[in-house]
DNA sequence: GACTAATTAGGACGACTGTATTATTTTATT
DNA sequence: AATAAAATAATACAGTCGTCCTAATTAGTC
């Protein structure tokens, strides 16, 4: 029983991971993957039934990882109002990818939509899992029921920096903006 | 002369226009153009000449569209806010369009930037527009060289809201955050 | 009505796609 | 070393894509 292979099938979603997230989904085929891994198709196949199979198990691999991030924080920092702060800081810390091919969740999810592909809901489960971390950090602060519109207005507002920096290719829009947001928390939320 | 073709030309325009909103670009084919309007794909590549010279038309149609409803505001409306908040309530306006495809300019730019698209300079044109637009309002009431950085934020917290509510499907989200969005313009502008 | 230009339709071309099947090589177990 | 299983490669297939070319039809002009 060869468990090699698990090694390989983890190379592969990482590299069409990247190429999602660059070249976007449809844009995507099992060549590019393939070469980008160093395999042939038929190869790629034996790992991969269909493409809606990799797509799935690229959205699971981006959403554990979405997950230990978020674990990472709530270990790492025991003041809420921290955590939020790290979480907005995910646009500076990654401004240059997000500057040239916007936010891996949020395009993924805008292109799902419009191919009306069944894996959206999927998908939009990366947003969720980060809506529900930041209502647990805001109810934390003292906000009541309306934690959770405040956690989804707050994606909101990180998706609205993101594809308008991405769309004008500008870096100092991205900076000023997530400024903004942290001025518009500490004012909100006391 | 037959200058019968021009309308022809029109209508294939719209129709492309409304399939790259719905289904993308790239994913919108010379045969689903032809198909909806109804002529042979080889009518259709005697108006256009490449997928690119459509996308470049189409962009066209949608810049002078956009140029037209704000003039139309303009002169509709006296008070530079009563004319943002008509700027803002598109959303509303459009949200059944927008819970379903997302914002068409926003979407449009995100993919013309994962295919590396020369023409999303000239997409990104229907957000410059717009900016200028609203910074000439924000201006008029009072506001500085502070003004065009706002106008840059109002464009990014409605395209938040659309990408959001497009992804989560969530019309009563799109709702809320428009009347958030005017609560904050009327504390912040006086 | 003849003639020319504008417009439409139809099909052919090579390239690429996702999928599938088969053959070959490598690995693991006995 | 022999054998079975796993993994990799190679290729074929039907479909679609953007593009291009040619024939047929329509419309406008003299």
């Amino acid at each position: 029983m060869g468990h090699k292979g698990e090694a390989l099938r983890q190379r592969i979603v990482a590299s069409a991971d990247q190429l999602f997230y660059r070249q976007g989904y449809e844009n995507t085929s099992f060549s590019d993957i393939a070469e980008d891994v160093g395999i042939s198709r038929g190869n790629f196949y034996y790992h991969f039934k269909s493409k809606d199979e990799i797509l799935c198990a690229v959205i699971d691999t981006r959403l554990t990882g979405i997950e230990r991030m978020l674990d990472e924080w709530t270990s790492q920092y025991t003041d809420p109002m921290q955590r939020i702060v790290k979480h907005i800081d995910i646009l500076t810390s990654h401004q240059d990818d997000i500057i040239s091919h916007g936010c891996p969740v949020g395009s993924l999810c805008t292109e799902l939509a419009k191919s009306h592909h069944s894996m959206l809901q999927d998908a939009t489960k990366m947003f969720s899992v980060q809506r529900d971390w930041l209502t647990v950090q805001l109810k934390e602060l003292g906000l009541g029921k309306e934690a959770k519109q405040v956690a989804m207005h707050l994606l909101a507002r990180a998706q609205g920096i993101a594809t308008i920096s991405n769309a004008f290719d500008d870096k100092s829009f991205l900076r000023q903006e997530v400024k903004r947001l942290k001025q518009w928390l500490d004012e909100r939320v006391y």
